[in-house]
DNA sequence: GAGGATCAAGGTAGCGCTACCATTCGGCAT
DNA sequence: ATGCCGAATGGTAGCGCTACCTTGATCCTC
C-alpha cells in the first residue's frame, strides 16, 4: 500500500509527494491518461482497463489531486457560498441543503462571511474568485455595485437566494420580502388586530418587510405602525428589548410582527416577564419558521420559508450550469406562507 | 480594462481566458516570476517593479489563480472544516470564528458534513484530501479507524476540537467532557438536588459527559439518576418529549442536566406547561451557552464553552503549520465554566 | 583592486492533471 | 484488396503558477 520508494530514487524537493495518477497507471501497465479516464469517463475504456486501474487505485490508495484536474480543465468543482454570518440561525437550512446536494455531485462548498457591515466584501470576492469556483451562491445582498460588475465580468455562475431582486446577476432563488409583508398585515388585520407594530433587524431585507406591512396596515387606518429596528443579527435579547421600546412608544400595541423567530421568541418572553397574555394581549408572528417555532410555547405563529429547497434548488442551478447545459428558468420564485400558531 | 485581444491573435481553446499573471507581467514589462514576486514577497523587489506591477492588476483586474499556485507550491491555502451537521448550533461558534481567522490569513474554509450518521465519513474524507487542504479542522469525532489512519498518512495537519481525546491525530484544542459532568454533578449536588436526571443527545460525547454525571452522582446517593437519550441533533421538541419521558420513571426528579441549550429550553418549557416551577422544583442546566441563553425567562443555568476561542486557536495552529513553524503546544485544553443563572 | 557577500531580476522546469489530436486495430462495405 | 469507420489507447502540450538556480550589478572588506 505504501510507495515502493527503490522504484522513485530520487524525488525533486518540489511536490507534495502523494501518489499520483502516474503512480497509478504505471502500476496498472496503462498510460497515463487511460489511468485517467478509466476514472473519469469510464465507459470510454474496456472493461479490463477499469479494472486494472480500479486495482491500482486500491492498492495505492490513490486520491486525485483537484488543484491539478481543475487547473487543466478549468473545473475546480468548488462552489462558493457567501452569507452575512453564519452564526444567524436564518441561513443555516440553506446552506445545510446545498452543501449535501452539492457533494452528492462531487462539489464542495466554501464558505464566506460577508459580515452584516459589507467592509469585507471586496477581500472576500477577491478570495472566492482567486479559486475559480464553479458557482456561487449568494444569500445576504450584495451591497457593492463593483462587486456585482465583477462577479458578472469574471463569468461564473452566480445564484442570488432568498430575495427576488428586480436586476439579478444571474440566477435567482426567492420569494417577495414585500409579499410577506403584506401578507402578515393582512393576516394581522383578519384576526382584528389593528395596532400594529413591527420589529425589524437592521438589514435590508428586513427592512423591506417591515415597509409593505407599514404600508399595507396604514391603506386601512388610521393608527400608524410602530417600527423598531435592532441590529442584525438579531437575537432573543434584541428581541426583548425592542418589546419593551414598542410598548414604551405605543402601551395599546395589540400585535406585532417580528423580522426572525428569535426576535419573536424574545417578544413573547418579554411579554410573558411583563405579564402580558400572548395571543390574547399581543399577537406574535415571527420569521423564518425555525426548528424550534412549533414547540415553545405558545407556539410561534411565523412566516416559513423552505431554506432547504431553496438551497437544493441552488445547487440544481449551479451543477447545471457547470456541466455546460442551459438553465431554462433560472428565476424561481420559491414562495412562502404563513404558519399560524397559538401567539396569534 | 478588458483585455487588448489584438496583442493575443489566437489563444487556444483551453484555459478560462482570464488574465493572467503572463498578461500582467507583459504590461508592466518584467519578467512573470518578478510579477509574482511583486505580489507575493514585495519586500524582495524594488518600489518601482511594485508599482509597476500594482499598476498592470489595477488595470486589467488581474485575481490570481490560486488554483495554479496550490499545485505549482503544494499550498492551497484552503482549510477544511469537518461538522456532524452545520444546523445544529453548537459549532456555529467555532465554524464562524474558524472563517473569519482564517480569513485575515488568506485562506479559505471549506465545509464539509459528515451527517451524525457517519455513512458519508470517507466519501467526504476523499472529498477533502481532493483538494489538498493545507489544514482539516474536525468538530464532530471522526468515527472510522480506517478515516484516522488516512488522515495520518496523508500528512495534513489536523486539528481535532471540542474534545480531549487520549490519543489525538495531531493537533487538539478542547476540554474534557467527563470533567463537565461530573462538575455539573457537584454543582446540583452543592444546591441540594438530590433526584438528579440528564437528557442526553446520541453522541458520543455527549454519552461521556452524561456517563461522568451520573457515575459522580451515584458516589453521593442511593437514588438512581434518571437518564434519557433522544436523537442527535438535539432540538427544543426532543427537550421536552424528554422530560415526559424523565417524569414518567421519576416524577420526583428535582434537577435535570441537558447537554445541550436547546434541550434545557425545552425542558424549562415543558415544566412550565406543567406548572413545575424552574428553579423551585425543578433545576435545568443546559449546555453550550448559546447566545439565547442568557436571555429567556428563567434564564438558564449552563456550561459555557469557548466555541470561538476554539475556532481562532484551531485557526492559529494551522496556520502556523502551514507556514512551516512548529506548535510548541500542540493540544490545549480550553476549559469550561457552569454559569449559574435563574434556572437552577 | 581582487575576492567575496548581497541584492534584484530573469530563465527554466516542473506541480498533477486533462484537452486535443494521432495512432492502432478490428470489422465491415465496396 | 482497398478504404472507411468507430472504438480503444497513447502522445503531446499545455492549464497558471512558483521553486530553484543563475546572472548581473552593486557594495563591502581588506
Amino acid at each position: 500500500m505504501a510507495r515502493d520508494s527503490a522504484t522513485v530514487p530520487r524525488r525533486s524537493r518540489r511536490g507534495s509527494g502523494a501518489v499520483t495518477l502516474h503512480d497509478v497507471a504505471k502500476l496498472a501497465g496503462v498510460a497515463p491518461i487511460t489511468a485517467s479516464r478509466a476514472l473519469n469517463t469510464p465507459a470510454a475504456v474496456s472493461d479490463e482497463v477499469r479494472r486494472k486501474v480500479a486495482d491500482a487505485v486500491a492498492r495505492t490508495g490513490y486520491v486525485p489531486n483537484r488543484l491539478a484536474g481543475g487547473l487543466a480543465s478549468s473545473r475546480s468543482r468548488l462552489v462558493a457560498a457567501v452569507v452575512p454570518t453564519i452564526s444567524g440561525p436564518v441561513f443555516l437550512n440553506t446552506v445545510q441543503a446545498l452543501t449535501e446536494a452539492l457533494a452528492e455531485h462531487g462539489y464542495q462548498l466554501m464558505l464566506g462571511q460577508s459580515g452584516y457591515a459589507g467592509s469585507r466584501e471586496d477581500a472576500l470576492l477577491d478570495a472566492i474568485i482567486g479559486r475559480r469556483p464553479d458557482g456561487i451562491v449568494l444569500t445576504g445582498i450584495l451591497r457593492s455595485a463593483e462587486g456585482r460588475r465583477r462577479l458578472l465580468a469574471c463569468g461564473i455562475p452566480v445564484v442570488e437566494t432568498w430575495d427576488l431582486t428586480p436586476t439579478p446577476i444571474d440566477m435567482l432563488v426567492g420569494f417577495s420580502h414585500t409579499e410577506v409583508g403584506r401578507e402578515v398585515a393582512r393576516y394581522l388585520h383578519g384576526k382584528g388586530r389593528r395596532r400594529l407594530a413591527v420589529v425589524a433587524g437592521d438589514d435590508e431585507r428586513a427592512r423591506r418587510r417591515s415597509a409593505a406591512f407599514a404600508a399595507q396596515a396604514s391603506a386601512w387606518g388610521p393608527a400608524p405602525v410602530t417600527e423598531v429596528f435592532v441590529p442584525a443579527p438579531t437575537t432573543l435579547r434584541s428581541g426583548r428589548d425592542a418589546l419593551a421600546a414598542v410598548l414604551r412608544q405605543a402601551p395599546d400595541t395589540d400585535a406585532v410582527f417580528c423580522s426572525s423567530d428569535l426576535l419573536a421568541l424574545g417578544v413573547v418572553t418579554e411579554a410573558r416577564v411583563r405579564g402580558l397574555a400572548v395571543p390574547q394581549q399581543l399577537a406574535v408572528v415571527g420569521f423564518g419558521d425555525l426548528d424550534f417555532a412549533a414547540d415553545v410555547a405558545p407556539a410561534l405563529s411565523t412566516v416559513h420559508i423552505k431554506g432547504a429547497e431553496i438551497g437544493r434548488q441552488a445547487a440544481r442551478f449551479i451543477v447545471e450550469r457547470a456541466e455546460g447545459r442551459e438553465v431554462a428558468q433560472p428565476i424561481v420564485d420559491i414562495g412562502f406562507h404563513i404558519v399560524e400558531r397559538a401567539s396569534s
